[in-house]
RNA sequence: GGCCCUGUAGCCCAAUUGGCAGAGGCACGCGACUUAAAAUCGCGCCAGUGUGGGUUCGAGUCCCACCAGGGCCA
């Protein structure tokens, strides 16, 4: 397929400046100050001729193999209309100076960049403007990569990929169809293809549950997680074709199911559970979002929990992104208890309530039962008196969202169903009630409650006046501030008694671990037992008795992945006209946006209102496709924003690749054991693309297509750029430009204005643009001051102010090697002095430990130092000059290339070695040694480096102050720490 | 409310990971150059590390509590 990508046009600089050939290199330059808008306009242009960045695959002429990999990523941009910020280009800094030095240090370096350009805001856009999105799209793309490679970023730009391109979203259509050809296999814990469990279907392997569950037809305990032995179990010889695919895509890893969904009326699409925010608000525009059931396409992503949270023990990831990804996943050990209901025969699942708990050493204190108001057996259980109160119930707690519901500080509601259950433990009657506090969405959508060692379940109980019996003894500290009046706080025995017999007075629950107490029955004794100890007792009882087992839960919920959107990719999928699915053959792949005029979503304000695709307005030669006289309708939804960009990194490595989403060979290489050697973006991603692609990424894996287990081997976060915000006296933003300041007070047009701060960006209005920096200062100023601000983790503040000092710095390097005057160099053969050689050898150690440590600022300050040193000679030293240049290229290339230029070399420096440091010049003849007397600081030695601890000792005693201070106590200790001081402990 | 990160000079930040608190930049002051200013060059200025405890011969660094700012989850 031949198509053109915006990011193949030529170089733009918009500088007047035309891309000419090493040949015509200028031999003379009119002025000789330091020109960097003409030497960045040169080298990206000579840059750009030469291919210098150009990644060669294995198999590519001139590759060698013998070399290292280093395969370094940005999280790729939205192409928004607006353009970059400086904010932006902090990360691609980052990882340019990252690129260029390990190509340095004699890495194979791919460093690619690429578009995530599907999505919301370009088809807000369009909408808006009646433009389509594909134009739109391509303008800002076209912009931002002028911006990019106006910062000098050493990109391979033949390897951009943009996810809205046919040719790339016809292999995240394949992808999909993996997903929609697989199952996941419990016992092995990874995806099989379904052709798979249709053999092993067809071989009886399995028998098919009444619920629909995969049954082992061997008595082996090995596949005991498909599910216990069940009386009603069929054979899948036994089912119609119908019921053999409905049972087929009950395990495939895509699935179509009616499931409760965040719909968003305003923004006319469903959202996923991670687009929507905590006050129940949309991600994207803040817009109103309701929990509505619709037919929908989803991914299991939760049969990866357990290696999703796993895994994380492989990849170099910051501890905090780790720990907000096992947070996201959920994971907690429990229990699930069944308890049958009191006038239940307990035979069939119907007459019983299962509920999850992580505290089933608790169970003997579970005095009541709630189920969520959505639950399905509210229905059925609910006597006929209860009824009307039951039904007013469920229609209130429908309009409250669910962090309203779960807000622990609340008055609880509830109504009782005038039910009963049994507790499995002792056959005690206990109510069940309806209380909007219980999810649906969490667990089973039923608890046990109790009382007496849940926050919630006590404040419910109190106000209901429901059975509160402690079954755990907290400790001490806890009763005496948690006791009420009247007993005697420091009376342990006092304090127990009045718990025990009288849980409910004390002033909340205690949810912590003790000994279990009142925790008894004919076979099980939790009393006496600490927490954990009683967990496996219980889940040992239940298991044996058949009420329950030990499970683990995890929060996490499958993806949802539709969107009645336009501008995303339509799924691979067409509906027979009685309702079962068809993959599109492959070979018809991509199946390719129809060209539409009016691709609006059908917004609303009403929640009830019909969700309608538009892609359900297409033509209806797109729309229908006929195969073997039979009509199909293809799949009107189209997938959401982060399927493009969950295995982009995969793309980049064998980008115009037509046979295959990626080249065997090209994974294998660049992928390495690990996958990406370093992937950076901002901190807001490690929840969803992050979980995402790693979902996606091990599919792949699993059915062979990749060769590693995860794809991002080390992850780090760059920080924000934040600058200070203007708002007037109305609380509006103004532009930060039009703010001054006069001695500490803001004004705008003369009107006072109050100053804030907060995170670069269109919305606070303090954006800069990296196009104003590069025009006053040059991109090498701007590139050295971003990685100047501090270190590259850590948010800082932007200050225009500031940006001089590094460029006073590069203006300095330009003037001791370039004479202004004449432009002649002024490097010369001349040997360095020992002083300048030892700082030379210190700086390139500093630098070099610095640019491992990605201590960019470390790093300039190290050069800036040892530049300073120069200043004050008249020549540079070649072996000063021949070693500082390169150290400096990867952070200002343009400058170093020039000067490296004018030293004489005709090649790049981004291919010269790294410098390496002399130690033995590291090393002085005498070190000084700080001596201190009890810790304080009393006095300095000379010694000879090589002196030992007795001589260093000893030259530490004759000194006049310290011995002053240890006149006339004993010398009790004695600490000489080599390199470092000497510490004497007297007393 | 829980968890995580951060707190060093007027400001941004270093500190070889437990070893002399100061590398660099900004701002400021003085001087040189200049008719003058800018630029440039030179010199100088400033904190005991948010607060309170603890561990240690020794704490910015480790532990505990608190305070402030930021983030994530409720």
């Amino acid at each position: 397929m031949a198509h053109t990508r915006i990011c193949d046009l030529p170089l733009n600089v918009g500088l007047g400046f035309v891309p000419a050939g090493p040949s015509e290199y200028p031999r003379r330059i009119m002025s000789h100050t330091y020109d960097y808008t003409g030497i960045e306009a040169r080298w990206q242009g000579i840059w750009e001729q030469r291919d210098t960045f150009r990644a060669l695959n294995p198999g590519d002429e001139g590759f060698d193999g013998g070399k290292p990999k280093y395969y370094v990523v940005d999280m790729f941009p939205y192409p928004s209309g607006v353009g970059l910020h400086v904010g932006h280009p902090l990360g691609y800094i980052a990882t340019d100076i990252v690129a260029r030095y390990k190509r340095m240090t004699g890495h194979n370096v791919l460093h690619p960049m690429g578009y995530d350009a599907f999505g919301l805001p370009a088809e807000q856009f369009a909408v808006e403007h009646g433009v389509h999105p594909k134009i739109t799209t391509d303008k800002n793309i076209a912009n931002m990569t002028r911006q990019l490679k106006r910062l000098g970023l050493s990109y391979d730009w033949d390897r951009c990929v943009e996810t809205t391109d046919p040719g790339y979203y016809k292999w995240t259509q394949w992808i999909f169809l993996r997903l929609y050809k697989s199952w996941f296999d419990p016992v092995a814990q990874k995806a099989r293809p379904i052709s798979e469990l249709v053999q092993a279907l067809e071989a009886g392997d399995y028998d098919i549950g009444a619920d629909g569950s995969l049954v082992a037809d061997t008595a082996g305990g090995a596949l005991d997680t498909l599910g216990g032995v069940e009386p009603g179990a069929r054979k899948w010889t036994e089912l119609a074709p119908d019921q053999q695919a409905r049972l087929l895509d009950e395990y495939r890893l895509a699935y179509l199911a009616e499931v409760p969904v965040n719909w968003c009326p305003a923004l006319g699409t469903v959202l996923a559970n991670e687009e929507v925010t905590n006050e129940g608000k949309s991600d994207r525009g803040n817009h109103a979002v309701y929990k509505r059931p619709m037919k929908q396409w989803m991914l299991r992503i939760t049969a990866y929990c357990e290696r999703l949270a796993d895994d994380l023990g492989m990849v170099d990831w910051p501890e905090p992104i780790k720990l907000m990804q096992r947070n996201w996943i959920g994971r907690s050990e429990g229990a699930e208890v069944h308890f049958p209901l009191a006038f239940g025969s307990a035979e069939s699942s119907e007459d019983v309530i299962t509920v999850f708990t992580t505290r089933p050493d608790t169970l003997f204190g579970a005095t009541y039962m709630v189920l969520a108001p959505e639950h399905p057996l509210v229905e059925s259980l609910t006597t006929d008196e209860q009824r009307q109160a039951v039904n007013d119930y469920q229609k209130q707690a429908a309009t409250r969202s669910d962090i309203d519901r779960q807000a622990e500080t609340k008055q609880k509601t509830g109504v009782f169903t005038g039910a009963y259950a049994l507790n499995p433990v002792d056959n005690d009657k206990v109510p069940i009630w309806v209380a909007d506090y219980v999810m649906m969405g969490y667990g089973t959508g039923a608890i046990m409650a109790v009382p007496a060692h849940d926050q919630r379940d006590f404040d419910f109980a109190k106000q209901f006046g429901l059975e509160i019996k402690p079954v755990v003894l907290p400790t001490q500290d806890w009763m005496k501030s948690h006791a009420p009046e009247g007993c005697d706080k420091e009376d342990a025995h006092d304090l127990m008694a009045h718990y025990v017999a009288a849980a409910d007075t004390f002033d909340a629950a205690f949810g912590g671990m003790g000994a279990g107490i009142n925790s008894e029955n004919a076979e099980v004794s939790l009393n006496g037992k600490l927490t954990p100890e009683a967990k496996d007792a219980m889940i040992g009882w239940l298991k044996q008795r058949g009420f329950g087992k030990g499970t683990i839960q995890y929060r996490l919920r499958d993806w949802l992945f539709s969107r009645q959107r336009y501008w995303g990719e339509p799924f691979p999928i067409l509906h027979a006209p009685d309702g079962h699915i068809v993959p599109v053959p492959e070979e018809d792949l991509p199946v390719a946006l129809p060209e539409m005029e009016d691709f609006k979503p059908s917004a609303s304000d009403d929640p009830d209102a019909p969700p309608q695709t538009p892609l359900s307005r297409a033509p209806e030669s797109w729309k229908y496709v006929e195969v073997d006289g039979v009509k199909y309708t293809r799949e009107l939804n189209t997938m959401p924003q982060w399927a493009g960009s969950c295995w982009y990194y995969l793309r980049y490595l064998d980008a115009g690749n037509d046979e295959r989403f990626v080249g065997k060979e090209a994974e294998r290489y660049w992928m390495g054991d690990n996958g990406l050697d370093l992937y950076v973006g901002g901190a807001e991603h490690a929840v969803l693309h992050l979980l995402y692609s790693r979902f996606w990424h091990k599919v792949l894996f699993d059915l062979g297509h990749v060769g590693t287990a995860e794809p991002f081997g080390r992850l780090y976060n760059q920080g924000y750029i934040q600058a200070y915000a203007y708002t007037d006296k109305r609380g509006v933003y103004i532009d930060a430009e039009k703010v001054q300041e006069e001695d500490g007070k803001f004004t705008a047009g003369g009107e006072p204005v109050s100053r804030e701060f907060g995170k670069m960006g269109k919305s606070l209005k303090n954006a800069v643009s990296p196009d104003e920096v590069c025009e006053q200062y040059g991109c090498d100023t701007l590139r050295l001051y971003e990685m100047y601000l501090g270190p590259l983790d850590q948010s800082k503040v932007w200050s225009t102010r500031d940006i001089v000092g590094v460029h006073r710095f590069l203006q300095r390097l330009w003037r001791n090697f370039v004479d202004e005057e004449t432009g002649e160099l002024l490097v010369v053969s001349d040997k360095a002095d020992e002083s300048l050689k030892r700082k030379l050898h210190k700086t390139i150690k500093r630098v070099t430990d610095s640019m491992d440590a990605m201590a960019f600022n470390v790093a300039i300050a190290a050069l800036i130092e040892l530049n300073n040193e120069l200043v004050g000679i008249k020549t540079i030293p070649r072996e000063v000059a021949e070693n500082m240049i390169p150290l400096l290229a990867p952070s200002a290339p343009h400058i170093c290339e020039e000067i490296w230029k004018r030293m004489g070399h005709d090649d790049s420096i981004s291919t010269t070695d790294w410098p390496t440091h002399d130690p033995a010049m590291l090393i002085e003849d005498t070190a000084e040694y700080p001596v201190q007397v009890n810790g304080k600081l009393r006095g300095k030695v000379t010694v000879p480096t090589d002196a030992d601890d007795a001589a260093i000792e000893a030259a530490a005693r004759g000194d006049e102050n310290v011995a002053a201070h240890m006149d006339g106590k004993t010398v009790r200790k004695v600490i000489v720490i080599k390199g470092r001081l000497i510490n004497i402990v007297v007393g």
